[in-house]
DNA sequence: TCTGCAATTATACAGTCGTATAATTGAAGG
DNA sequence: CCTTCAATTATACGACTGTATAATTGCAGA
């Protein structure tokens, strides 16, 4: 006669509850790191019961996985994103992709932070690597278009070390700015990233927002 | 009559211990993350049994605050080093400065791998998170200083901008470098970074290993 | 309305974690 | 040589981990 007082629940579309999963995981090493991303905790951010993660991930670690390869392509999405609407001039296009790439949303804590949480899985796991390898060269190698369409007179074997160098550059800016988000003044980190990025390549990339003459 | 085969041990100093068990607690930082330095395992790479720990350290926590600190420290000494046989012009002393920033003993995979294991530790750890301001802001405040020597005709309000720069460049390609060690020739991360931060500050830090002219 | 299946919950299990404490023993000092 | 004390080992404990599997139940389709 005594009632077993089940959680209730509601089924959900495969995908949506793949999302809520994700989403969880990706808060909790966000906050945590990668130790505070267990099975339970999870769960109970994704409001569901942990069980429920094995029936949508075969493991653990394909659910971190899924994670990664969800927020690294969204950051270079986000970056590549603003290409669209950018008019085909070469030096507006590269001064367009850099300011993106050093400023809400692709710099952003959260992003920052798990990044550097996934660092170390993606030296194990294989999987996690080419996740990672491919954002990162995807990265460099978009960088290094925009800047071979940039119409100035360079020896073509500078092409890759200035890619390096502005590559280098961005990701320098962008996990500072995660990390310390409140150390830089709003629009500082975009003015410093296109001022030293234009004086690497020899070109004008300062924003025209200010007036002002040398 | 059983006899109760105890394992054998020796007796060392107090610093000879902690000293073993920082170690074996950076290693397996480096090549597993901070999930992979438990209590057995340094333990067990130090010689030791799990127990000792608690007597060198009264926690976990403990030892890994002194294993990072021990890191970080170490890694600024390295790069300010190269300034104690450098002549005191300050080009040449920054150009020395930059150099070693990118270059072995600094650049490191495993330094690399073990700041990365850290940064999410020091967000929530009071005094990690200490230590690891004073060793970022340290370092860049000495770039800083370095920069302000310079013979050159520069607005004061631009230093701090150049300085964020500069350390951004050298911060990305220590991380690239380190994570990607076969990625980059012997000597091409010194010469990228001395090209680009001689751009960015416009004077010429390039090294004159190679003669070349304009 | 009812049936059937899959989405979800619940429970169990073997490891491993950090920590606490008792038992041993190396080695220095007298 | 013997005593003594701290350095070290050994053992235990509760909590938490990921995973496996059985028991329920929401809900679409007949």
């Amino acid at each position: 006669m005594t009632v077993p007082d089940r959680r209730p629940y509601r089924r959900e579309a495969e995908e949506t509850r793949r999302d809520a999963l994700i989403a969880a995981a990706l808060d909790l090493v966000s906050e945590g790191g990668i130790e505070a991303a267990t099975v339970r905790e999870i769960a109970a951010r994704a409001g569901v019961t942990p069980g429920l993660i094995r029936h949508y991930f075969q493991t653990k670690e394909d659910l971190l996985r899924a994670a990664y390869a969800r927020i690294m392509e969204r950051l270079t999405v986000d970056a590549a994103r603003v290409l669209d609407s950018t008019p085909p001039d070469p030096v507006a296009r590269l001064r367009a992709f850099v300011a993106a790439s050093v400023r809400h949303p692709v710099l952003d804590p959260v992003a920052v932070s798990v990044w550097a949480s996934f660092l170390h899985l993606a030296r194990r796991d294989d999987a996690l690597r080419a996740a990672h390898e491919a954002g990162y060269l995807g990265y460099r190698d978009l960088l290094q278009s925009l800047i071979a369409d940039l119409p100035r007179k360079s020896a073509p074997e500078r092409l890759r070390a200035d890619a390096i160098a502005c590559n280098a550059l961005i990701d320098g800016l962008w996990i500072e700015g995660g990390l310390l988000p409140e150390g830089f003044a709003p629009g500082e980190l975009e003015r410093i990233g296109l001022t030293a990025i234009g004086a690497i390549l020899g070109v004008d990339l300062a924003p025209v927002t200010e007036k002002e003459t040398t």
